[in-house]
DNA sequence: CGGCTTTGACCAGCGC
DNA sequence: GCGCTGGTCAAAGCCG
């Protein structure tokens, strides 16, 4: 993952970082990074590390030890549609077990889960939160009304999400990841509740819990414009590469 | 019975 | 060119 940088805890997840450099083999066309704080409620994560729920249904379909991590990561694929090529993978920080690594790639090339939304998520919800990284090209217009109308969200609606301080949080830091931008094409950034944001979203009470529990999430605008076309009714997909 | 997980094997990219 | 490592495939077993 070339794209990657996990400031976000630099203590935390700062071998991870490099693990993540360091593992730049293959060349992805696209791929969203998302950390995620696990809670110690859930068991599934503790168990098997299971899949974070988002709202997509997947299917496992590898698992293999990181070379430099204790934990293994897990290869799942889409499995809402059957031609759909969306793939994400989960690991562990290494450093900090409660944090789950998921590496989204390629998109999703059927209607947006909100139709299954209600009926669909049979993976338990678990929290998300995260840090993204993507090298998907988002315009800027859609970036800055997203970062635009967060601080709304911020303020207001927090029962569904709640973001706990992005290693990027603050402005300090944004600069240098602009700095990072630029070098590394990633783009980065954090802001709250991707999910509410952009509206249309309602969650079950299933749901909810899952937001509930989500304690950092500073993600990307790329990443906003990723869940809400992911997650919402209005849009569907995109970038069916 | 269908779908999912597990797991070993295989393939391909990258560094040396 | 070779070895290492990540990513995918596919068979077998499990579970609801």
């Amino acid at each position: 993952m070339q794209e990657i940088d996990h400031h976000s805890s630099e203590s935390n997840c700062s071998t991870l970082a490099e693990e993540m450099h360091a593992s730049k083999k293959r060349k992805v066309a696209e791929r969203t990074v998302v950390a995620v704080k696990i809670q110690g409620n859930d068991k599934r994560q503790h168990r098997n590390e299971g899949p974070p729920s988002d709202c997509w249904s997947w299917r496992k379909y590898g698992q293999k030890p990181i070379k430099g991590s204790p934990y293994p990561r897990g290869y799942y694929k889409c499995s809402t549609s059957k031609g759909c090529s969306a793939k994400k993978q989960v690991e562990r920080c290494k450093t900090d077990a409660s944090m789950l690594i998921i590496t989204y790639t390629s998109t999703h090339n059927h209607p947006g889960p909100d139709s299954t939304l209600a009926t669909n998520h049979k993976q338990d919800p678990d929290e998300i939160n995260e840090e993204i990284t993507d090298d998907q090209p988002t315009t800027p217009k859609q970036e800055q009304e997203a970062e635009l109308t967060i601080p709304d969200q911020e303020t207001n609606g927090e029962d569904r999400f709640q973001y706990s301080q992005s290693p990027f949080n603050s402005n300090q830091e944004d600069s240098n990841f602009q700095e990072n931008l630029e070098t590394s094409s990633v783009l980065y950034d954090q802001d709250p509740k991707p999910f509410t944001h952009g509206g249309p979203m309602e969650f079950s009470s299933e749901e909810n819990d899952f937001f509930d529990e989500l304690e950092e999430l500073p993600s990307s605008s790329f990443f906003k414009s990723f869940m809400r076309s992911s997650f919402c009714k209005d849009r569907s997909i995109v970038n069916p590469s």
